[in-house]
DNA sequence: TATACTTACTTAAACGTTTAAGTAACCTGT
DNA sequence: ACAGGTTACTTAAACGTTTAAGTAAGTATA
């Protein structure tokens, strides 16, 4: 591998002109410019990174903290977006994983001390005991009291578009299951509460269930407590995949009139999709692309940080 | 951020000593021992990796490059795998994506010169026009001539499993669809061949449909041209996840008997799961964890590269 | 024609580590 | 008592960059 100074030999001048030359960031004659660039060149010479980040005192890496667990989104489609927005930015993306005796703060603020990172991309709000000063963005509803940017996809505003779907379409009792693991799930009983009363219909406490996991099974028991009471409700927005798709399998086994309900799935996740049911679409692309453009605006210091909600889209199946 | 000069400077001795009791690599007196670790702790010192790595001409990070195009298999859960395998041996992860108009060895060959990484997994074998000659590691069949060590998940035995179960249930007329996304679409073919050849079934070329991608649309292009012959499939192993679904919407479409058809997908997604299809299992967890390990021991030299074929599961469904 | 300013480069220090080579102090065996 | 060896440290160079400061020319100004 050529360095700096292979170069600088080869093309008869000190390592500082190349390096000027490089970045243009001195004037260079243009004769010896053309020779840097040649040499360069012909050595297939490419500036080592580390070298350039210790000098520079900041890692062009942004790190991704991955959650422990599952979670609801299309990790796959965040992590390209991620990608290819810092790839454009020239920057690259670590991806690092919590273990699970581990806290995220200290995860994260060892990852940017060790100089392997300039910022965090987090991507789940829990475990962050210790308050992490960093430079972070959050992907989800960060912990109260952080002031740090955040890029959310906004259960509430899924909640409220829920609502209004099934109220255009006359329903009136409908229901909410929530999972533990759901980021933000307060923000979802929120919107559906306003919804309910932006659209006059009555609150009942007994159609909203609260599940552990975002799994079939948790799904099979939250239908089952839902679909016990006597008046019946003919609506359900499920705040999770494997969760709505549960909760519908439990709806036909306990009632023979499976048309009479109307669910909607809060993340569209492909097994959503493959049992044909209408979900909330969030915008992943999007989403990694503003994470990315946060964390770049918080290291250049260009622009305050800021929070910003995403709006999902509604997909309509039949199934 | 505290440095290695200044937890010398703490513990009134030299930064060599301070770097001899970390990595105890000379010894030293426990009193001072002591003294340094008890600095270090206080100054909550953590040592700069891009200083370490590039005095020790080796970076501690594993690349893992993106094909363009979404794969088949569970990104998440594979990258989880990897970072959890790279992270217990001290490696960090590093995604990179390939744009539409880079080759594979380019942006190989460019992570590694520039130091950001020791070593790359390929997720594709598509793209590898130039011969790259770093440290790397194949998720999929590298391109002929290759001595490369690989982690593949093998169609030939995927395909062999799928035929040995239709058999066993007295299916005679087994068709075979595959993408030109496929990795390894030939091996697919190849364990189809030869399964039909062990279990003394005749090879009807009608029965076998070649796919452009690997989605909807194209299961049900697919579907439709296996369908339309006169004497039917009564089974069909699709290398692909939503082109099964595809083809089993095809066949829903054109036939009354939906039960006469059995379908293997060769992909257990989350779409396949959905739509209840039975689908063969590959072991992400462990195909994660091999490709590191392999590239580790491709790293150190320790043992020769190997290539390794993974198994697939056969779980069944019941639509 | 001496002076100041510009241009195009070079020299050398710095970033935070590791480690070979050097150096005191102490122990050992004759 | 003195060579030879061990022990526990320090000094300084190195990894591949960037960049402030220095320098030697050429060019404009008075």
């Amino acid at each position: 591998m050529a360095t700096i100074k292979d170069v600088a030999r080869a093309a008869g001048v000190s390592t500082a002109t190349v390096s000027y030359v490089l970045n243009d960031s001195a004037p260079v004659s243009p004769t010896t410019r053309e020779r840097v660039l040649a040499a360069a060149q012909q050595l297939n010479y490419q500036p080592n990174q580390l070298a350039r980040n210790l000098q520079n005192q900041r890692s062009t890496t942004l790190a991704l903290v991955l959650p422990p667990f599952e979670p609801e989104i299309d990790l796959g489609g965040l992590l390209r977006a991620c990608v290819a927005r810092a790839t454009q930015a020239g920057y690259a993306v670590l991806v690092t994983a919590l273990a699970s005796d581990q806290s995220l703060a200290e995860l994260a603020q060892r990852t940017l001390e060790r100089g392997m990172a300039a910022g965090c991309i987090l991507l789940q709000p829990h475990g962050a005991d210790q308050p992490l000063n960093g430079p972070c963005v959050w992907a989800t509803w960060p912990p109260h009291g952080t002031h740090a940017p955040a890029v959310v996809c906004d259960g509430a505003l899924a909640a409220q578009r829920a609502v209004h779907a099934f109220q255009r379409s006359g329903r009136q009792r409908i229901g909410l299951v929530l999972a533990a693991t759901t980021a933000g799930a307060a923000r979802w009983y929120l919107g559906y509460r306003r919804a309910l009363k932006a659209g006059r219909l009555p609150f009942d406490p007994e159609l909203v269930v609260q599940s552990d996991t975002d799994d079939l099974a948790a799904g099979h028991a939250a239908g089952e407590a839902l679909f016990a009471g006597a008046p019946l409700c003919d609506a359900v927005i499920v705040a999770g995949g494997a969760l709505a798709v549960g909760v519908q399998q439990a709806h036909l086994r306990a009632s023979a009139h499976a048309e009479s309900l109307q669910l909607i799935a809060g993340f569209d996740t492909p097994l959503v999709a493959g049992a044909g049911l209408s979900a909330l679409v969030w915008p992943v692309e999007r989403w990694g692309q503003l994470l990315v453009e946060q964390l770049l605006n918080l290291l250049n210091g260009h622009t305050p940080p800021q929070r910003t909600c995403l709006e999902p889209s509604l997909i309509v199946r039949s199934t």
